[in-house]
Parts: structure tokens; C-alpha cells; sequence
DNA sequence: GCCAACGTTGGC
DNA sequence: GCCAACGTTGGC
């Protein structure tokens, strides 16, 4: 931690991924604490990805998990890129039809900031009003990469250190 | 395990 | 280009 939490980035997003498959504790213990975010397979969730930068904030979101709850914070650290899973057929995100030539979907490197104390549960977040239009709590929301407001970002900061 | 919401596929 | 069928997501 530097004290840049609050100020410094320019842009803040969200990444879900279910802790079954990866959490937020594996991403503690990971080689720099840093992971490729592979297997998105949706356009819309690319196309934020691909509008990261470096620096750029995430909130790391625990889906399918008891309770769903924003586990901690991330950085990206490194900028869209080819991901290679869509090309090996053995890889559960293989897609025939993208051309390693030309391909289809994209990845960034993330890094672990902060893994919160307590998890701000869903049914938490929903109590707040300034969350209100959150993607993240529209009804029906799917999508697996989203973009955060910044005054979003203060709230959820500030909740976290309660 | 259920199922609503959503994205994608493919027949026409 | 429409849209029904299908597969996936993800809260509950």
C-alpha cells in the first residue's frame, strides 16, 4: 500500500470470479501476486478490458459464493493482450472459431492491492443508497467486467475500512 | 438445485 | 433480419 487508494487512478473497475475457480486468496498467493485474467468470452466484458490501463483500480468480486461479496481491491499491470486460452483446445475457454492470427479475446495482468478484512457482502452493498445504479446491482446484471463510478468507488472504499 | 435473465446460435 | 431454442450466469 502507498496511499494512492483514493486518488491516483483514473479509471476503477469490477472483475467477478467465482472463489471455486479463483479467489481472491489465490490471487494472494500467486508469482507477484499478479494473474493473468483470462477466459472472458463475452464482447461487451472485452471491450472494457481492452479500455484498461495501467493503473487502472479493480474491485476483485466473489460470484457464486456464500456470501457474494467484493473481497478486496486489484490493479491492472499490464494492458489488453492476446489471450492464448482461446487458442488450446484443452483449455475449458477454448474458442475454434478465434484466429490466432486475429484474435478475438483479449486478457490483462492484474495485481493484488488489498484483500479486505471483512468482505462487503451483496445484500451490503444493496443497503446503500449512493449504490443505487451500480451495474453491479441492476437486476439480471451478467456482466463479468464492469466499469465503477468513482464517487462508487469512494463509497465501497469507505465501507471496506468500517 | 431452481430458475430468471441474458447472450449466442442457426433455421428460415 | 427475425426469433425460438439453447447454454450460461449467478442469486437465492
Amino acid at each position: 500500500m502507498r496511499g494512492q487508494l483514493l486518488s491516483d487512478a483514473s479509471h476503477y473497475w469490477l472483475l467477478k470470479s467465482e472463489p471455486s475457480a479463483f479467489s481472491i486468496g489465490d490471487l494472494a498467493q500467486a508469482s507477484g501476486q499478479t494473474t493473468g485474467w483470462d477466459g472472458v468470452r463475452n464482447y461487451q466484458a472485452r471491450n472494457y478490458m481492452r479500455q484498461m490501463k495501467v493503473g487502472d483500480q479493480i474491485l476483485f468480486y466473489h460470484s457464486n459464493a456464500d456470501p457474494p461479496a467484493i473481497a478486496g481491491i486489484a490493479e491492472v499491470v499490464r494492458e489488453a493482450y492476446p489471450d492464448h486460452t482461446a487458442f488450446d483446445k484443452k483449455d475449458k475457454h477454448f474458442d475454434p472459431k478465434s484466429n490466432p492470427a486475429k484474435p478475438t479475446w483479449d486478457m490483462v495482468d492484474i495485481k493484488l492491492l488489498l484483500k479486505f478484512s471483512h468482505a462487503l457482502s451483496l445484500d451490503k452493498l444493496r443497503k446503500q443508497p449512493g449504490l443505487k445504479r451500480m451495474e453491479l446491482l441492476r437486476r439480471g446484471s451478467r456482466l463479468s467486467v464492469q466499469p465503477v463510478r468513482p464517487q462508487e468507488w469512494r463509497i465501497i472504499l469507505a465501507l471496506a475500512r468500517k
